[in-house]
DNA sequence: ATGCAGCTGCGCACAGTGTGCGCAAGACCT
DNA sequence: AGGTCTTGCGCACACTGTGCGCAGCTGCAT
């Protein structure tokens, strides 16, 4: 038992050599294992633990590339932005351009659903070099389009992307924990969201409308909201 | 010290009555001093023990009143959305009005910086009374205004106000845990936000501009926004 | 007056969590 | 050949949420 324990068999043969394309530990494969395990089973079934046993090592090892649990999910984060795609700025439609880079965005948040929640807890304060190079992007877009405050219109249209991803990639969340199907959880909620509703005249009209196939709400109301957003840059836009 | 732990000694003058105006344990005031331990200390400082022992209970005893940690945190948010203000509707300026209830949303996010982080990880699927009136206060405002799909307008409206709120939440708090003002916080980051953006050429030039008063800074960024989707908005409406 | 049922609070215990510390073994450079 | 540096790991600590069963109080039925 103690000598299971060593794991130091006297016997060289017993030792077996390590391959060296099987980089074994390192920050990169420690990231990339934390997201597969974050995309799924979602933020509270990751940790450190678990982590080390999918790599074939203790937790504590990771310890030795990675200072903190935060700061892994500093790096997947970081990592999971470098997903989003930009359009190139100087483009004849800086409309279709936005639109893209948004879709690009809702698209990533709801394939990693716990990203919303990062977020939620520590902003876009991150600085990491794919974050860094995702803003600017969105800079050379937003000047090239001639805006005289791109950072503000950045800042508008993002808070809104996030916002919508962050409240549909929670109900997604919440959805995939419960086991249904989408259809079919919220026709076990409807009646409590009725019976809620009941007292309210807007509400209780709302919810009376028959049931439609869900992703295709979620897009529309997403679509819509862009368009509205847009709308009010592009005012911006040609005041200046 | 046997005794001690049982507390139950034999004489009656030690046992002392129970105060019939304290409650001693309900779910209003654990809901209440939860909110209080929140808003405090974040979100990673409520645990169920802390809790009990601030009510003067055990951790477990909290649970004859709430089924889980998760439920009284929904408990909590909903307590707290009692706080967001939606004006009546019917008033000649639903501009104004809206206006008003996304600076009471986000004052409110900011005054309690722990409801973005849940929010980001539950949404709005609550169901709990206050977050129903409130939905249905900003229906009434919006259907009065005479929007032709008031909820479409009250999710692109929602999305940035939460999106922004959640964004500057987040901000905050990593501010606070750092012990430090906000101004000190920002120039101690300055030099490595300069030199991660210092590939970037407009991140660059937006990080050259001298600092300026963070809280107006905020404050103008939040209106701005705000404004834009407004316009948009307008927009739908005047189309309609 | 007596007994019984239900409610409340609590201690114990379990299975987990992040992570600091110190040790062993290999890698690499001098 | 020797020394330094890096890598992995086991142990341990302080903590988490929460299920279970027991003790005492309250209120109703007899």
């Amino acid at each position: 038992m103690a000598a299971e324990k060593t794991k130091q068999l006297p016997s060289v043969w017993a030792r077996q050599q390590r391959e060296p394309d099987q980089p074994a530990l390192s920050r990169a494969s420690i990231v990339r294992e934390a997201i597969v395990m974050l995309d799924a089973d979602g933020i509270e079934a990751l940790s450190m633990r678990k982590l080390g046993a999918r790599l074939n090592a203790g937790a504590t090892s990771l310890y030795r590339h990675v200072a903190t649990k935060d700061e892994l999910m500093e790096l997947a984060v970081d990592e999971i932005v470098a997903e989003i795609a930009v359009p190139p700025a100087g483009g004849p439609d800086w409309r279709a351009a936005a639109t893209e880079a948004a879709a690009s965005f809702r698209a990533t948040a709801l394939r990693h659903p716990w990203l919303s929640s990062v977020l939620g807890q520590a902003g876009l304060a991150y600085l990491g070099p794919n974050l860094m190079s995702f803003s600017e992007r969105l800079a050379a877009l937003f000047t090239a389009a001639g805006f005289p405050e791109p950072g503000r219109a950045i800042d508008t249209l993002l808070s809104y992307v996030i916002g919508m991803s962050t409240t549909e990639a929670a109900w997604l969340t919440t959805v995939a924990r419960s086991g249904e199907t989408e259809a079919d959880f919220i026709a076990r909620l409807m009646p409590a969201a009725q019976q809620a509703a009941a007292e309210h005249d807007h509400l209780a009209e709302s919810y009376a409308s028959p049931p439609a196939d869900p992703v295709e709400i979620r897009d529309s109301k997403f679509a819509y909201g862009l368009e509205v957003v847009l709308d009010g840059l592009a005012l911006r836009l040609a005041q200046a």
